[in-house]
DNA sequence: TTAGTTTGTGTTATTTTGACACAAAGGTAA
DNA sequence: TTACCTTTGTGTCAAAATAACACAAACTAA
């Protein structure tokens, strides 16, 4: 294509939605920017697209060298692309979400930032430029997702009870789900069944936790639970 | 940010899955490159974005301009990102879907093209850059999303009987589903029920149409169906 | 007219779901 | 240890959703 050369390209961003559950809440985390535009304001963990990285590569820079943050489940959410989301000019962000389980990593705000701190979605503070919908956007794919892919357990030890995974659900999903009922769903979803994930009691914890292997990960399967 | 102006960004382009309903086929929208790279290979229909556009904005020009298809469904369906998917240089492609009535247009070969041609979804030639990848993406992301929001009217007349839909749902999923209990199913939605969609008999064709109205797309419902 | 096809309505068995009873197991305090 | 409370596992059951199918009415084509 001749044209090839001649556009001048909008910038391109990432943006990420990292979600954290911690004493049955859900959290996401947030820095406080230390430079203009929106100084001292909160806004999602971000930076530009280099000519040489993917999206995840950059999503991975990101998070690791400035939050310590290393091996996240990572997920393509929306491109956000209106022309004056950025008050520097034509900035396009590509959003992402990811899952992590705050206990494995401690945060440190690096140099792009005042502060890092978690916040609980119920208690979200403003957001600087349209954050606010790339963080309901996210919110709403958690919910649908999780309901037939199995993404809570990104959020838990890799050893849970199945009352933690229900408690995530609930609080997730922000709505009661029978115990009884939602323990036989569990059991009987496809990725319990055909790869024989272990129950087993471990010492100092209750006898009924999960071993969770990462690698049942792929296998889908469907809860169909009931939004109040 | 400082670093806003000191990034060379990579180019941004969008392409798009066209997808249109003739002779009980599905059928997608691809055009024969006359210009390198790739030339004489068929592709998505795309282009650059431009500074000043937003994606919807690149989607509808291309569309309009060059093919002259108008007031089209239109939905972002993922950011495509590898950094040699085009072998000019790094170009990130935003893939969109849409559905249109092919009845309702007239396709024109632009300057863009050698030609432009419909092909049926199971008859697809080999596709330029990463295009097959992204059809496949649109394949899946259409067979879902039709099953929980009311798609297919976008690909047949205004007036369409229950059996043209029932046969769009059978292709588009690629299974059979019983011709009785989808009738129930699309007549209890929640879209036909709340908004008392009319059923009427029109001249010189069946008694049993439906008359679709437009405005009715924003309402969910759930159909079900089952993957054989 | 007749034969074949399409379409609308009804029936039924099976599966899934939601709600809840109750017992077993574990923890805690005396 | 016992008594009591909490947590967890299994079972039951009615209601709802689903899939499969029978049959009659309406339409088409000859």
């Amino acid at each position: 294509m001749s044209a090839f050369h001649t556009y001048k390209n909008p910038s391109l961003a990432v943006d990420m939605v990292v979600f954290g559950y911690q004493d049955n809440k859900l959290s996401v985390l947030l820095l406080n920017r230390n430079e203009e535009p929106f100084k001292n304001e909160w806004t999602l963990p971000g930076g530009f697209v280099r000519m040489e990285d993917t999206f995840e590569e950059t999503c991975t820079n990101i998070l690791s060298k400035k939050l310590g943050l290393t091996k996240l489940y990572l997920e393509q959410l929306y491109s956000f692309d209106e022309t004056d989301r950025d008050p520097r000019g034509r900035v396009i962000s590509v959003a992402y979400y990811s899952l992590i389980n705050p206990a494995k990593f401690k945060i440190v705000a690096g140099s792009m930032a005042n502060d890092v701190k978690w916040f609980e979605v119920k208690k979200m503070p403003k957001l600087a430029f349209d954050h606010k919908k790339i963080f309901a956007a996210a919110i709403k794919r958690l919910q649908s997702k999780i309901l037939y892919f199995p993404l809570g357990f990104e959020l838990l030890d890799d050893l849970f009870t199945m009352s933690e995974l229900h408690q995530l659900y609930e609080c997730i999903l922000d709505t009661e789900i029978d115990r009884r009922n939602f323990s036989r769903k569990i059991l009987d979803a496809d990725f319990i069944i055909n790869t024989g994930i272990k129950r087993e009691g471990v010492k100092n914890r209750q006898p009924d936790l999960f071993k969770f292997n990462k690698k049942l990960k792929q296998n889908n399967f469907h809860l169909n639970i009931q939004q109040q």
